[in-house]
DNA sequence: AGCCAGGGTCTGC
DNA sequence: GCAGACCATGGC
């Protein structure tokens, strides 16, 4: 991949293992709309961002060196060997068909707190409302960076509010659960940041202190928010993949980067409906 | 109308 | 350890 700079935005020329669709609309992150063809608007980090495809080159728009390389670069972790993980992972014949229908696929590295949030939220749910309670969530209680665009609120911000004031979420009987993740962590009784260098399993007993917070959801948390590539989230899709395609058993291949074995085999799982 | 959605808790065996 | 009821809400 180059990096070149151009009239104030960033290009990425020579992407082979980033397609913006299936990085940003593959169910790991809700914040992120599409335009128009090809071109993506989000908010992390407290930064909005353009971002978009033409001809084989993806653009950050109106973005610094600064902010490329001490927040984007990291974020769309593209100092990641896709391909290498890919060849890995092509030891198996299924997550191979499966890695070609996802290659394009990157794990964005967010922040611990919105991803904890988000998949409290995506419990029992399905993608379009688990982005509309997000968004909710973002115009009511984070701050307005743009016009009409908001931060996802702090913790510290959600434990200071009561359950009759996140009822404008609409979130059913997960809001209790926000807030009980929200006090925990705005309390320092679990410190998101800490659980980045634990071994996995001491991280995932932290994080089903929270009510509500269960091996998924912790999953998650550990693989979209705290860079721990081999977790391996099991939802329903996953279960149905795994028992179908390898007989229950995950492909020892697929090991140490199990979280992107699950991004492909969901994404496959998900565009085949498992019918063929 | 009833089922399902990137689940978790609680109860009862 | 495992099954089953229950949990809010909205789309189909």
């Amino acid at each position: 991949m180059k990096i070149v700079k151009n009239a104030g935005n960033i290009e990425l020329h020579e992407t082979e293992n980033f397609v913006l669709a299936q990085t940003l609309d593959c169910g790991q992150a809700f914040r992120w709309k599409e335009l128009k063809e090809d071109l993506w608007q989000g908010v992390a980090l407290g930064k909005v961002l353009k971002i978009g495809a033409k001809d084989g080159v993806i653009t950050l728009y109106n973005t610094t060196e600064e902010d490329f390389y001490n927040i984007w670069q990291n974020y769309f972790d593209l100092e990641r060997d896709y391909r290498k993980i890919l060849n890995t992972l092509s030891a198996n014949d299924v997550l191979k068909t499966a890695g070609e229908y996802a290659y394009g696929i990157r794990i964005l590295r967010q922040e611990p707190w919105e991803a904890l949030c988000s998949f409290i939220i995506s419990q029992n749910n399905n993608i379009p409302r688990i982005k509309g309670i997000v968004e909710r969530l973002c115009e009511n209680f984070g701050v307005e960076i743009e016009e009409g665009v908001y931060s996802f609120p702090t913790a510290e911000k959600i434990a200071s509010l009561s359950l009759e004031d996140l009822a404008v979420l609409r979130s059913g009987f997960r809001a209790k659960y926000i807030l009980d993740a929200a006090k925990k962590v705005s309390g320092g009784e679990i410190v998101l940041d800490r659980l980045r260098d634990m071994p996995i399993d001491d991280a995932r007993t932290e994080l089903v202190k929270i009510y509500g917070v269960g091996e998924k959801v912790a999953d998650c948390t550990l693989l979209f928010g705290l860079s721990h590539i081999e977790a391996f989230p099991k939802d329903v899709w996953i279960k149905r993949a795994v028992a179908k395609l390898f007989d229950g058993v995950l492909p020892e291949c697929a090991t140490e980067y199990a979280g992107i074995a699950q991004q492909y085999i969901f994404h496959y799982a998900r565009m085949t409906k498992l019918e063929i």
